[in-house]
Order: structure tokens, then C-alpha cells, then sequence
DNA sequence: TATAGATTTTAGTCAACATAAAATTTACAA
DNA sequence: TTGTAAATTTTATGTTGACTAAAATCTATA
């Protein structure tokens, strides 16, 4: 009675409805990404996805919700490409970085605009991105500062916290116009180095001064 | 018949609706600086201005309206107030532009609060903050840069665009956090000025990058 | 093929935005 | 002072989006 063989036909069944729950998602992301989350319905998410707006709340829950599993998606995928870096040359990590991020959001631009979209607003939802990948990303931010300092491709004359935390911001505010559809991913990449070198410029060493106008020179052409 | 005298009730009437819609907008200022444009509702401001609904449409429009209107009174003030710096000493400029900022923003906190979380918003409504402030500030972004240029403090190494860009945009990021009430206007002043140090640091002559360094020493007492 | 369990839909509530038309207030002239 | 016209507010109503409960449908399998 209670013996429970494999179940084929359960299992075919629940994957199908896994499936159909990944395409609700990927509409989701798709129309938020497009339209940004304040003008994302939920009946314009049933219409994409050709059922009714109860299957909607249903399958992903209530708006909040669905902002809620395009993050905690986008932070999964995140958290598991994004490797630690080799922080013996810090300009060469940089450039993997940036590399790297940019890898991942063309692997998935729909879900990663969606849910930066969804992150700009975070005050304004009742939800909140969870802080781990702003950790994450600062404390790479200081590893690469810290390891340069130590280098002595920078100076340490100014504050590395500061340093760090301007790296960061100026990551964000140049992401926020990919998100926006302003730049492509090549700008992105672009105005990202150019704006970290300016940054670490302000504290390089002579030599380490000079690469990086090198390098900023190189971006600019 | 048509001999239109002064009317002295008739303006004294006008008086008072322009008074009453100025409390309006007062309110509107307030709830949308604290709870932010989305949560903010045209319900909540009628109770606040204890006037029924409908007479907040007839007085401001629909809910874009009244973003609108608060946006436009924002732009209106600060043109009239932010006077064009004299550059012969570009750090001082900087520094008085912006002390101009923080006297402006404290002479009315809800409104500047209220129209930049409008602003972050833009694309997500309807309507738009015009260029004309976007303009003006980048332009005196780039006047900063030239000018240092032009007296030796900059090199001219680095692409002045890009440096008027940084400028821009850091100060932005800074803004952000005192208009969802993380800093303090002091706060907002110092990593402000600290964050515009570091970026012309990046370019500057060898006095220049000694003084921009103490310069950044004392922010961060 | 009947049934249990999962899934979707029908039907309906609630809240915010918005408007039209009625009611009220106000200024002023007879 | 009182009637009238204009301005202003409110009452009443409609629309849309978010969300839910319960009925209907579908699916796997005993």
C-alpha cells in the first residue's frame, strides 16, 4: 500500500509542472526585464505565459513573490559561477571579474536585468536582496585594493575602504545603465575597467600609474 | 460689465486655493520622502491634507501629475538658487558647489528627498525628469575638469569626460543614500568631497595629488 | 474505468486610481 | 440681504490590478 515505487508517471508529471513553472519564471523575467517591475502585472504575465492569473499566484505566489524568486535565482547562478579570484596580480582579478560577470549576465540578460531592475527598487518592494552578494562583491572589491597595497601598486595613501567602496559603486552605477538597455555589454565592460582604473589611479604607484593610463588610454580608443 | 476691478475676493479666493494646493503638494512631499513614490497613495495624501480623494485630482492631476509638479518645483528652485561657479580655483568651486547643494537640499529636505526618489524612479513611470539639471551639472562637472586642466592641477592624462563623469555619478550614488535617510546631510557633504578628491587625485599634478590627499586626510578624521 | 491528488479556472473581494455629476461654498451685484 | 455665477469639493461610480476560495478539470494509477 504504502510501498512507493519509482512512480514514473508522478515523477513525468511534476517535472512537466516544473517545467511550466520555469517558463512562467523566464516570462517573468522577460516582461520585468522590458518594462521594469512597476509596470510587470501579473495579467500580463498570465497573458505571456497563455494561462489565467491564478495560475500565476498559484505557481510563483503574490508579486512580491515572483521579484523574490527572480532573486534568489539570479543569486543562486551568481554565487555559483562566481569563483574566488587569483589576487596575486589584483589588475589581472579585476579583469576576470569583470569577465566573469560579464559572462554571466549574457548567459541570462532577461533574468540578471529583472533582477537588478528588482533590486533598484528594493526599498520600494517590501522585500529586500538579501545582503549576501553586496558582501560578496565589497569584500572582493577590498581583497583586490588590499592585495595591490601590499603589492605596492598602491600607495596606501588613501583610505582603503574608500577605495573599495568606490570600486563597487562605480560597478553599480555603470550596470544600472546596461540594465536600462542605455549601453551593451561591451560599453558595460568599457566604462566598468575605465572607471576602476580612475579609482585606483588616485593612490597607484608611479609605475602602476602609468599602466593603468595605459590601460585607461587602450578603453577609450 | 466686462470693467474687471481689482476683485478683491476674487483674489483673496485664489489666494487661499493656491495656499491649500501648496499644503497639498507639502504633504505630497513629506509621505513620498518618507514611504517613497510607490508606497506613497493619492488616499494617503488626502488624509493627510484632510480632503477627499477626488479633490486631490482636481488640484494636482493624476498621481504622475503630482510627480510631476513636485519634480518641476524641485528643478525651478535649485536653477533659480545654484548660480554659476567661479573655476579660477577648481577645488574651491567644488567646495562651494557643494555647500550650495547642502544649504539647498536643507532648506527643504522633503521636496529634494521626495523629487529624487521620483528621479530614481523615472523610467518606471511615465514622465521624466528633464535634462536641464542633468545638463547643467554635468557641464559644471566638465568646467571643474577643464579648468584644473587648464591651471596644471589636472594633467590631462586622463579623458576629462570621463572625470566629469566619475564626478557626476559619484556624486549621485551619495545622494542616493542621504534620500533613503542612511547619511545625514554632514555625511552626504564629507563622502561627497571625498569621493570627487579620489576621482581628480587620479589625474592631478604632484602638488595637486599632495593636497587632494590631505584634503581627503581630514574627511576622514 | 473509477478514484485520489494535483492543477487550473471560475467567480468574487479588496484596494488604488480616476472621472462625472451633484452639492456646496464663495464672491459679489442688484 | 439675498440671488446668482463661478469655483471648489464631495458623492457616486467605474476601471484595473492583486489576490483568494471553491468549483471544475486533468492526470496517474489501482
Amino acid at each position: 500500500m504504502n510501498t512507493k515505487q519509482p512512480q514514473r508517471g508522478v515523477e513525468k508529471r511534476s517535472e512537466n509542472t516544473h517545467l511550466r513553472r520555469q517558463k512562467m519564471i523566464r516570462d517573468a523575467c522577460e516582461l520585468i526585464a522590458e518594462l521594469g517591475p512597476i509596470q510587470f502585472t501579473l495579467s500580463s504575465l498570465a497573458a505571456k505565459s497563455e494561462v489565467t492569473l491564478p495560475t500565476i499566484n498559484n505557481q510563483l505566489g503574490k508579486k512580491a513573490d515572483v521579484f523574490q524568486v527572480i532573486v534568489d535565482c539570479m543569486i543562486q547562478k551568481t554565487q555559483s559561477t562566481l569563483f574566488d579570484f587569483d589576487l596575486s596580480s589584483p589588475l589581472l582579478a579585476l579583469e576576470q571579474l569583470t569577465e566573469s560577470l560579464i559572462s554571466l549576465y549574457r548567459g541570462d540578460e532577461a533574468l540578471y536585468k529583472a533582477a537588478f531592475f528588482i533590486g533598484e527598487t528594493e526599498d520600494l518592494f517590501e522585500h529586500e536582496i538579501p545582503d549576501v552578494l553586496y558582501e560578496k562583491s565589497i569584500n572582493t572589491a577590498i581583497g583586490i585594493v588590499k592585495s595591490a597595497r601590499e603589492n605596492g601598486e598602491l600607495l596606501g595613501n588613501i583610505d582603503q575602504a574608500l577605495l573599495a567602496h568606490m570600486l563597487f559603486e562605480n560597478q553599480r552605477f555603470v550596470r544600472r545603465d546596461w540594465m536600462r538597455g542605455y549601453i551593451s555589454l561591451e560599453v558595460y565592460k568599457h566604462k566598468l575597467l575605465s572607471a576602476a582604473y580612475v579609482t585606483l589611479a588616485a593612490d597607484a604607484s608611479k609605475e602602476m600609474h602609468t599602466i593603468l593610463l595605459n590601460k585607461i588610454d587602450e578603453l577609450t580608443l
